[in-house]
DNA sequence: AAGCGGCGTAACAAATAGGTCATAAAAACG
DNA sequence: CGTTTTTATGACCTATTTGTTACGCCGCTT
């Protein structure tokens, strides 16, 4: 899985050399150099990561930092700042702002990529290929495989992704929107109801005990909010 | 709840410095100038967070850092690198270790302090937003969890925007007018005893211990006024 | 061309949450 | 104290939300 950069920035050379850079490594990558043009792309291309200039047309790159944040789509949106103002207060402002890095020109191709990295390895972890692993469900992104318990799980390419996301996000909840949005894709328009189906379809076949048996269900519905991944460790009914 | 930071470096000025810098802002500092003992540490301690420098002695940082994501109790724990070598190659190095951040000496404890939080945002969100807590309750928003004194409480969708309301304004009185504006909705016709009942309902949940006995109510009535979420033990004549 | 697997939708069943009412209990008032 | 207000509580019915199954429609493989 290809991960898809937004590029803010304005500067005709730098766009270059970081465009060559990136695609080298294996992202796509999407250009603006407008802050009003970036907020719309961030929540058209749904990009995985942006990488943000300071001085831009339209809407300083802090200003647009700050409404991408407070836009619940983009809310959670990788950002790294890159720009040439070096002191330190903007460095801060930045960061605190909500930007997960920041970059100072002149800075190296590589070290960027790195930190651009080290940010998806977190917020992204199947990006990086890879294992990822929650509660004795373990899914080889790159392998394309599922296991619970050791034991072979099989998946449809739809309850394969809605597991993935799940295992990206362990314990956080989200809405039949928010799903939809992320697994099945921006423009898609399907009823919010297939979702349930999905969850249903995911839940059989990860919930398969060895002998036809039922284990554990992983998968929490919360209701009027969504579901998420997780291990209840409290049975419904403590103190009931 | 404070997070724990776990400081790997062995020059006593740096160590004064970040130490007090970081204890200012709210972290609990632990401290180490030995590889071998960050290790045991960042087992032990379970800290939040680790700053390390590259050169350290008995171990490098690098290889602290290579067997922390190794160890699979602290492959996520966030890192933070920090040293005094600052050529290109290191910080590469370092971030494709897995190391989250990376700075070079001399730096200014400010922004170490911002990329620190800039850190643990993404990684612990119960640190920053997210997580609300009073009195015992503790109430995780993205995941839709609720705790008492760690004990799970099943609440419904309306008590849980209750709840919520109430841990985000602690010790404030909200009439049933308030209460069904900021928790049903503005233009929401309902009667204004319906709010009784589902304090009610709320109390239930919240004030069931676990053998089935009843926990202190922190719900206030406050009569002719509305309720607050209010921890009043058992002062049954206070000063009114 | 036929068969298959996967997907989205609809429809019905089940579960759970929500709102109101009636009545008991408690607190304030004179 | 008795009366009046205000709140607590349990029960009930309804509305909403979710679970589950069945079905038809592609797009691909054989």
């Amino acid at each position: 899985m290809r991960a898809k950069i937004l590029l803010v920035e304005d500067d005709a050379s730098l766009i270059e050399l970081v465009t060559y850079n990136l695609e080298k490594e294996g992202f796509d990558v999407v250009r603006t150099g407008d802050g009003e043009e970036a907020l719309t792309l961030a929540e058209e291309e749904k990009p995985d990561l942006v990488i943000l200039d300071w001085m831009i047309a339209n809407l300083s790159g802090i200003e647009v930092c700050r409404r991408l944040r407070r836009a619940p789509a983009t809310a959670n949106l990788p950002i790294v700042m890159l720009t040439a103002r070096g002191d330190e207060a903007d460095r801060i402002r930045g960061l605190e702002t909500g930007a997960d890095d920041y970059m100072t020109k002149p800075f190296s191709p590589r070290e960027l990529i790195a930190r651009i990295r080290a940010v998806l390895r977190r917020l992204r972890p199947a990006l990086q290929g890879g294992a990822l692993e929650f509660a004795g469900i373990a899914m080889d992104t790159t392998a394309h495989r599922v296991t619970r318990d050791a034991r072979t799980v099989q998946l449809g390419p739809t309850e394969f992704r809605l597991l993935r996301h799940f295992l990206e996000h362990p314990g956080r909840v989200f809405s039949r929107e928010q799903l939809l949005d992320a697994v099945w894709g921006r423009d898609v328009y399907v009823e919010q109801r297939t979702v349930d189906v999905h969850i249903r379809r995911l839940r059989k076949a990860v919930n398969a005990g060895p002998t036809g048996e039922e284990l554990p269900d992983l998968i929490r519905t919360v209701r009027s909010a969504g579901y998420s991944l997780d291990a209840t460790p409290a049975p419904a009914q403590a103190a009931a």
